[in-house]
DNA sequence: GGGCCGACTTGAACACGTTCAAGAAGAGGG
DNA sequence: CCCTCTTCTTGAACGTGTTCAAGTCGGCCC
């Protein structure tokens, strides 16, 4: 009506399709919220938000697509809500603490129906594995984080984890939201008791690694890191001095 | 024809319920392995076995179920592959990836397949999660078996660690049968790298357990374990020494 | 205006997992 | 032989996610 220049995606109207697309969206995740993820049909979503059934396929290849608008809302939710950690505390368990139970704090509301769409996140073929190439963006994201998490500390490091540590914590972090999905005690307690416990031990283990008698410990869980966890989440390693730190490698193979 | 007692399920042949429930697992498991599992429909699994729809649904409460079946058939099928390993080997890493080594011999065939329906395992809901009650019998079995693999070889193990480690190991195996799920290389080559090196390591922890300086980072970890892990796994605390070890917890919750 | 083209929208149709009311097949008793 | 009860079997029907050929809309060029 008042905003008169259609085709223009610039200043105030979004083009045509993209409010659509957020209709679509919106309507979706309020809908899994409200009764889960199962019993929210792609026809119940359609009528509520009064277009057709191929309309929403128009804009989201499955429904398991509608699932990606959740994550990109909780991580920009969480990106946001953990600044104040990190400015105020500087000792690392502290850090680690705060940024995971910011994380819980946040996805506390979706996680009923959580638990009802996380399985397709297992499945290794669907795009909504945290491994799988469109899911990079969000995952770089999270690593960057615990790299600001680790930076603002005055824990000191190992050379060789020192790249490898906020990898590490993004790998600790899914454990904790694995073990969150599966968590069925009231407010998710025993997940936040988990955080509790388990950061001052990451941050221990850090502490610890400096010692000689572990430097071989270190370096073979820095080496497995590198070897068979980044590559199979895609996070290929983009130095290779994992392989020139050691003389020798296996001859063979 | 010949055997001429029916009603009997002693001698011989089966009842015939039991017969037409193992025609349907066998035709559903081969065609799993013949097409995988999304691509096999009930109607294709019943048709082939010459029965009705209805008739498979008879026998098992849903297409999810048919797998347990295949469930069943590896966990045999490697405990009794592995005897021959254990009664030969002594050192524990060795025993550790002889045993997971020929798990992934005997899954291999599966390996497709079990990509497929592995993201149902992960859904806390379902009974084919690894956590849930109907798979506990198979769970423990695990378990038991790992508790061989430890007792048969000449590692010492300091005592906080004795009862606990199987399941610690227990949960390993988990966690590399995730990883092979999940790995998309030619004979799961990856996979069973990643076998040959953290066996050794886990066999090298658990070895380095022992020093004094560790010994706080070792209890911490049986800790979280039997507090947070076993529960959540159904495998709750049968002895609770764990809570008793330590002098004082945190006073509040 | 008239025609064209791409972006968007529709709803019927499909294939699937699952359910269910109804029936068949056997066993046992009279 | 008939009746009855349990066990087993059937296939049509339901609700779901998804696809697709067809249609509408709106801007743009001649």
């Amino acid at each position: 009506m008042d905003d008169a220049v259609p085709t223009e995606k610039a200043s105030g109207s979004l083009a045509k399709g993209e409010q659509t697309r957020t209709l679509i969206l919106e309507t979706a995740l309020r809908l899994f919220q409200e009764r889960g993820y199962d019993k929210t049909t792609m026809r119940a979503i359609a009528s509520e938000a009064g277009v057709s059934v191929g309309n929403a396929y128009y804009y989201f290849k499955s429904k398991e697509h509608l699932i990606q608008g959740f994550y990109d809302r909780i991580g920009e939710a969480h990106a946001a809500a953990v600044q104040d950690v990190l400015a105020r505390e500087t000792d690392l368990a502290a850090r680690l603490e705060g940024v995971l139970l910011a994380w819980l704090d946040i996805a506390a509301p979706y996680h009923e129906f959580a638990a009802q769409f996380f399985k397709n996140a297992a499945d290794p073929n669907s795009p909504l594995s945290p491994f799988s190439p469109e899911s990079e963006e969000p995952r770089e994201a999270t690593v960057e984080l615990h790299r600001q998490v680790l930076a603002g500390s005055k824990a000191a490091l190992v050379p060789e984890l020192r790249e490898l540590m906020p990898q590490l914590m993004w790998l600790h972090q899914m454990g904790i939201v694995l073990y969150w999905v599966f968590d069925r005690t009231e407010d998710c307690e025993r997940t936040r008791r988990l955080v509790q416990r388990s950061s001052p031990m990451v941050a221990r283990a850090i502490d610890l690694s400096r010692y000689r008698l572990l430097r071989p410990l270190a370096r073979e869980v820095a080496d497995i890191l590198h070897d068979f966890i980044l590559p199979a989440a895609g996070m290929a390693a983009e130095r290779a001095p994992a392989t020139a730190r050691r003389k020798t490698r296996r001859k063979k193979d």
